[in-house]
DNA sequence: AATTCAAAATGACAAATGTCATCATTTATG
DNA sequence: CATAAATGATGACATTTGTCATTTTGAATT
């Protein structure tokens, strides 16, 4: 497996270098310090993976991810970054990067890669509890506005989720009428007619 | 690293077993065939990852996984499945799951499992087009996809409004059976089920 | 064990919804 | 004109939904 490593700090790619060679068969064909450098090694190079740092001069990986994956759909881009940033996973997200995840965990790197290279998407645990709309626990609401309790709130999500009576009470472990119910009460506390406008006002106020 | 794998195939399992086994490294230290054996074998083995599907009599992989999740937050669960369901996939990930991927690709579950033991979330890309708030730019809506036309489009900005059939049908000067069979030829076009999951695809892909 | 309280479940009901087959009306297209 | 083709309307039907009164359950407290 061949692989590109772009980042603008010179010992950490002499560290994933060592890292990553040290598994046999896997190479590092190619190392860069900025996204410029990194555009050019991967239509030199063009490796199976493209692990790329986000942050540094010149040209940002993101900025090169776009060009990258402009001419090459299908490349595939690992972004390792040093902390979490919602608005740059987004991004990095929706211009189709293969995975993101945190530089810290030395051991994470190549089991990510390998699974990338399977053509796999990997994101860090913690990458996985920023991404929007996705986990129900975290943000979210202040149910201070209208008396909604947790319970509610999760309640809320599944209709937003577009799940009828049946599904929610499959995932909730509650019966069907009990969902029923339930809706109907926040339904009152929201002053709403129908699941419709419950979903609408979720997606309005709260995602 | 140990692994169970569960799944109602036997044959599955046992294909499984071989592929996962012949790394050596890998061990697959109990096999179940459903969700009740799953939850009872994890408990019991503590594996690395727990590689499941999700379609099982008895006891769904969702449920089982629910129940070890409240037990072991910890516990590190990798869905296998034969298809892309939006609904599975967001349950999956609410509760906590660390991936979801398709069968089909043998070639991906090894690299899948170890990058879940080291700690990453594994997504195949069907799944990650699936999540939904992810890909904000790219599929908002060209027309040509779905064949929609003007007067859909309204009708979906009337439902997304939350007004109920017979509202619609004094705003368009139709009767209410009209906007009902309208309605009804959308969710059709849209693959969807009812006028809530309309609503939630309008702020989805549109608004 | 008895009591109490909240959460969950049940049953009944009207209304709304989604689907379908069918009929009527209008439009265009030969 | 004739005849398709599209559009709207209707009625029938099974399901789902929202509401409400009531009962069951379970856990906590005495």
């Amino acid at each position: 497996m061949k692989i590109v490593v772009v980042d603008d700090d010179k010992l950490v790619c002499a560290s994933l270098k060592t890292i990553i060679e040290s598994e046999g068969d896997i190479t590092v064909v190619g190392l860069g310090h900025n996204g410029r450098k990194g555009v050019e090694l991967y239509n030199q190079l063009k490796p199976d993976v493209l692990l790329m740092d986000i942050r540094m001069e010149i040209m940002t990986g993101l900025e090169a991810a776009e060009i990258i994956l402009i001419q090459n759909e299908a490349a595939k881009i690992l972004f390792l970054t040093t902390f979490v940033d919602d608005e740059y996973i987004i991004k990095a997200l929706n211009l189709g990067a293969k995975g993101y995840i945190i530089k810290q965990n030395f051991e994470s790197i190549v089991p990510s890669l390998r699974a990338v290279d399977a053509g796999q998407n990997v994101f860090g645990q913690d990458i996985i509890t920023k991404i929007p709309g996705l986990l129900n626990q975290e943000n979210k609401l202040d149910f201070s506005t209208y008396d909604l309790n947790e319970k509610d709130l999760e309640m809320i999500n599944w209709v937003a989720q577009g799940l009828n009576n049946r599904e929610i009470a499959g995932c909730v472990y509650l019966s069907e009428g009990t969902v029923r119910n339930r809706i109907s009460l926040i339904l009152e506390k929201l002053d709403l007619r129908d699941r419709t406008q419950l979903a609408i006002f979720y997606y309005k106020n709260i995602s």
